[in-house]
DNA sequence: TTGAAAGCGCTAACAC
DNA sequence: GTGTTAGCGCTTTCAA
């Protein structure tokens, strides 16, 4: 690797106008000796290192995104939407998959702080408080992503609206006519989890019904675990005819659970999920599913770990993304994709 | 942010002692005067700044990994194998999504180098050419994965078994009894694609079958491109019975654009596809697919690299993963799962 | 318009 | 067993 010394060397020129040329400033230099500088780098093939210049202004334009499992659908598209706008701004994104496990999210905090990132989007994989209190100590500027945390908390969080999706989802199964509505939910200590299912609760509950235990049913966010949720459930009430989903993955799962018993979707049986992942459409049927936006998501988060990377612990903020629904087969509808 | 200066002075020790006992070595130090550093350390809440030290060992123990679409499920899996494996070895990974876009991978390319990243892992968007290039003045271990490139390059490379899935996979179809098997292949300039295509081609010839142009569309790797082919393919040409199809994404869309035309599969029609992606076993009817070992290839890969990285420029190999007919019920066969 | 030099936080060779 | 010191490659202030 050649440095910025022998830049200088072959350039004739010190040190500081090679890096004066590199970073376009803050001097100016003479256009020939900036000719002369350019063509060293150019038949050196200089490429400036730039972790000596972080050592240097203690900023790495790296951010750390840890999410609990990459491969999930949702989480891929947010990485992905995250890694958009990063790049757009210039910004390296160290990438960790906390595999559902809360001692290798805790890691992966530790690790990238170590790095100097210049700051961490973090989606907790079980509770966010071990990791918040992780974070706290560490004077790193963080927004978590896609979880709720305590309203007198200081910490910036992004969320879509959760409660609202279930209750819309649930209230569109009630309009189709349906009373048994069962609700799959994910694990209990993830907020998005928990407040679906209470948008289902209230739905229920404004309609009459009884949001009762054995209505409900939980599951890990894969499609395999919402198979044998769903399964299970129908083999012991038989008198449910339309199920809230708190995952599309899940619902890919569940409706095969429901096809296998003989039942039609959506004319015997009717689903209404929740994230329209890019599959949702290519379900048979189509999943009619609560729209998260992910693209937003990703953007609103940079934005806000920018802001406060810029305006270290002054503000924090809340934002709640709306949701909509988005309307295919499953539910009963008759219009397609 | 805490040095290990002041770590040292709290602890009463000269600053090359802390490193000692953080780096537990290279020089032994006492018992006591160890007790004491890890003391200054908790109370000072002290964490090693990795961008110093990589500047100072000249290593960053940090790997870039850089994709075509992060969020396509098959890509989505080997980056989690991969996160997997770099993690198991302390490694962190950063990522770049190229977006099917040569210059915003050749941007990664140099972005990572300038990262100073002890290696890299590519997955070319387009052709591996020109990052090949870029890649060769670089001095950076690397290595090329699921893409092959030119026998008498000096580059590791490792991919699955592609033209030997295609055949297999034709193979089957044909002897379901289907004589009309067409294939939906990706873009030709991708040397998986080409090779899968190889494969149907070489299937339909031993059979003594023409593996004529009008059986032949290509698509992007997406469901949505994969139904618009079929669609048409469909339209012009009713005497198809099977279809063979690069990948499972594609073959997502396919199975959806077969059965708009109110055929039945596999009653009226058969596809095999290729990857086996979990979600292949959650399609209606699920994907008899070549299974492509996502996970050994993120195995094999890193091994690969942290080889290449030990023995610089000294061997190369190029991998070959085997592959095998995953059945399920897409294809005809009468077992599910 | 440019050069010299200090120093970012760390490791390890050289002293003792 | 421990302290001192010379850098790693860079940015930027201080001088000229």
């Amino acid at each position: 690797m050649t440095t910025r010394d022998e830049v200088a060397q072959l350039a004739g020129v010190s040190a500081s106008v090679v890096s004066y040329v590199v970073n376009n400033g803050p001097r100016k230099v003479s256009p020939s000796t900036k000719q002369k500088v350019l063509e060293a780098i150019e038949k050196l093939n200089y490429r400036p290192n730039s972790i000596a210049r972080a050592l240097r202004v203690k900023k790495t334009l790296a951010l750390g995104l840890i999410v609990p499992d990459s491969s999930n659908p949702f989480f891929a598209a947010l990485v992905q939407s995250i890694e958009d706008i990063a790049y757009e701004n210039g910004y390296t994104l160290l990438i960790g998959n906390a595999s559902n496990d809360q001692e290798r999210e805790i890691d992966y905090i530790r690790a990238f702080s170590e790095r100097q990132v210049d700051g961490l989007l973090l989606v907790s994989s079980v509770s966010t408080t071990r990791s918040l209190e992780q974070l706290q100590k560490l004077d790193l500027p963080f927004v978590i992503v896609d979880r709720l945390v305590d309203d007198k908390l200081s910490v910036s969080t992004v969320v879509a609206d959760n409660e609202t999706g279930g209750y819309l989802a649930t209230e569109h199964l009630l309009w189709h006519g349906h009373k048994n509505i069962a609700c799959l939910a994910g694990p209990s200590d993830l907020t998005p989890s928990a407040d679906r299912y209470r948008g289902w609760q209230k739905a229920m509950e404004k309609a009459g019904l009884e949001a009762s235990p054995n209505l409900l049913i939980r599951s890990e966010f894969s499609s395999l675990q919402g198979y044998f949720a769903v399964k299970k459930l129908l083999e012991t009430n038989g008198s449910i005819t339309a199920l809230f989903v708190s995952t599309d993955s899940q619902a890919i799962g569940a409706l095969r659970a429901v096809i296998e018993t003989g039942l039609d979707i959506p004319r015997d049986f009717a689903i209404v999920s929740f994230d329209n992942i890019s599959q949702a459409a290519f379900t048979c049927p189509p999943l009619s599913t609560i729209n998260q936006p992910i693209e937003q998501m990703g953007k609103v988060s940079i934005e806000m770990l920018l802001e406060s990377m810029q305006n270290p612990k002054a503000n924090f903020s809340k934002q709640v993304l709306p949701v909509e629904l988005s309307i295919r087969r499953s539910c009963g509808c008759k219009y397609a994709i």
